[in-house]
DNA sequence: CCACCTCAGGTAAGCGCTTTCCTGGCGAGA
DNA sequence: TCTCGCCAGGAAAGCGCTTACCTGAGGTGG
């Protein structure tokens, strides 16, 4: 591997000089030089080792991301929002998949600090766990005392900037409408309950209901992983449990789609005899059918918004956005059916 | 942020001592001297700087990879792959998007040496554009003449090891699957044409029907992007001008579903007006309505071989692996309507 | 004509770490 | 008791780069 001293050999110039033309230094180098420099940079097609550059000036300009997994469409659209800022700004980004494996998030904040990263995203849900989160805390704190920044998005009981969707809000807006459309009694195929995601959009539901005279029985929930398949064993257990839900809710889109797939294989009509919403809207949504009633969460911008808020200045006080969830109405939620 | 030599002046050693333990040298080091190494490292968090470790041993750890999109369902898997074999072998990965930009692929080439990562993953598809691929040969071997590792995945006209999917195998499988079932008049919603993943899936399509008397004419062939949206726009395009069309072939799921959101709304039914069928078998082929009959490709593997390649011992002889497509038939191809 | 200023270019320190080589203290063998 | 060998620990070089500081040549004003 070439270095700076072999260029500056072969122009004929001191290290510093090469130094110079090669990241255009302030100071003039006159134009002689500075074309041997280049020619040499070419003929030996340098690269300047990025790590001893930012050993010698102490410029740090990648930034760590921490996700569940970026191939999960949620975390994908999450990434491209941050991708976007990064990339406006000139950022490159480390993304790190913890496979919601909490060791190994803890694993990646130390990697990403050994990696002097400018900032650090934490892009996953919360857990509910005290014991990760004082050891997440203090190991976030030992990177914040040294100049890092961090945001987080989601609720993570992590004093400092960080990015919320409104899922609360936006499991009461469907709950609500639930409601109106006639439906009392709901299953709910929910995420593992130790994320703060579950619960928040759980909450959210369960309130809706519970204000318009329906609780939200136990054991109309089901836990079980974020994805598809989770969703289609949810969806077996939750009807062959309680068989006459006019409604089901799935805490998430790919959860629905599982579902979706064991009503059909079931031959139970959708919306006509159980409907089912979704969450987040990913783009798979309207695709399926009946199209998927869910609540929409901004997704490109909780990432965009969480770059922002860790690329932009420092502030003393803790900045919380909150970006809001809209109810999108589509077919596999209708009105339910009289008994 | 603490150093190695804070760490050893509260310990009362010198560096190199703290350095040993903290990095299991296989120097002895007294037990006691090496708790007061450990409590130092603990009391002030110390997390040694992989820039300054890389920069003093030569042992290169982190893995390049450059993909058109993370976000886009098909690299999401490649990348999986990719992340699984990494991990495994204690790797790190930079993963880079270049949004199909050849200059941006050009520039994070660049950057990943600067990096000095320890190979190097091309994983979207090659471009038809020699001066573009001249100089990414160009930066390849300026990488690999410096020891660094080259793996692609797809066609890239690079010397090297590459792991290919039977894109045109694939498409062959479907072409004869379409004129066994009687179709004749078979329009094509397209790609890209400068990436080399089109022109193989169409190619093999092309030389599917050409064998069997019904040659694919120009006429019958859109050219859009590899998304939604795209094959949206095809689809519009190719039954407006192209009626009597029997089949469509996507040559990727993600522009099927397009083109399937077109055909519901025009009220075309499929498959028995028309049958459509996708490429990739991504997981939402499963799940639209109709099921998407379409060409499986190993995508997890594609990603996880490549990277074994990469990480495996260097050959003289470029290793080329092809991994296999199976159809995968569902509902949205049926027999060609009768005239 | 000389002192002084200016400025292009070079010298060298230092970023944080690893590792080779050296040192000094100890135990063992004669 | 003396010498030698051994070994734990330390000193220092060096990884590739940036940059503060220095140098010396050329130009200016008195």
């Amino acid at each position: 591997m070439a270095t700076l001293a072999d260029v500056a050999r072969r122009a004929g110039v001191s290290p510093a000089t090469a130094s110079r033309v090669i990241n255009g230094s302030s100071k003039p180098v006159a134009e002689e030089l500075r074309e041997r420099v280049l020619r040499a940079v070419a003929d030996l097609r340098y690269v300047p080792n990025a790590h001893a550059q930012l050993l010698a000036r102490p410029h740090r300009s990648v930034v760590g991301v921490i996700v569940h997994d970026v191939s999960d469409p949620y975390f994908a659209e999450v990434t491209r929002g941050l991708q976007r800022v990064a990339t406006e700004r000139g950022r490159l980004l480390i993304i790190c998949n913890s496979y919601r494996d909490p060791d190994r998030e803890l694993e990646y904040v130390e990697l990403l600090r050994a990696q002097q990263v400018a900032a650090l995203i934490l892009a996953g849900s919360g857990y509910h766990d005290d014991t990760f989160t004082e050891r997440l805390n203090e190991k976030l704190a030992a990177y914040e005392a040294t100049g890092g920044r961090v945001a987080v998005i989601g609720r993570h009981d992590h004093a400092g900037d960080a990015v919320m969707p409104a899922n609360e809000t936006g499991a009461r807006l469907l709950g609500e409408e639930l409601v109106r459309l006639g439906h009392r009694r709901v299953g709910v195929i929910a995420g593992p309950r130790v994320l703060t995601t579950t619960t928040d959009r759980l909450g959210g539901l369960r309130r809706a209901l519970a204000e318009h005279g329906c609780p939200l029985h136990d054991d109309r929930i089901r836990y079980e992983g974020f994805d598809r398949d989770g969703g289609a064993r949810a969806a077996e257990q939750l009807l062959d449990a309680v068989p006459d839900l006019t409604a089901i809710v799935a805490l998430n889109d790919s959860m629905a789609v599982g579902a979706l797939s064991v009503l059909r294989r079931r031959g139970v009509a959708v919306p006509e005899r159980i409907s089912l919403a979704g969450f987040d809207d990913m783009p798979i949504a309207a695709d399926v059918t009946p199209a998927l009633t869910t609540v929409r969460l901004p997704l490109v911008d909780l990432g965009a918004r969480a770059m922002t808020l860790a690329l932009g200045p420092a502030c003393a006080q803790p900045r919380v956005e909150v970006l809001p969830a809209t109810l999108v109405l589509r077919d596999s939620v209708g009105a339910a059916p009289s008994p």
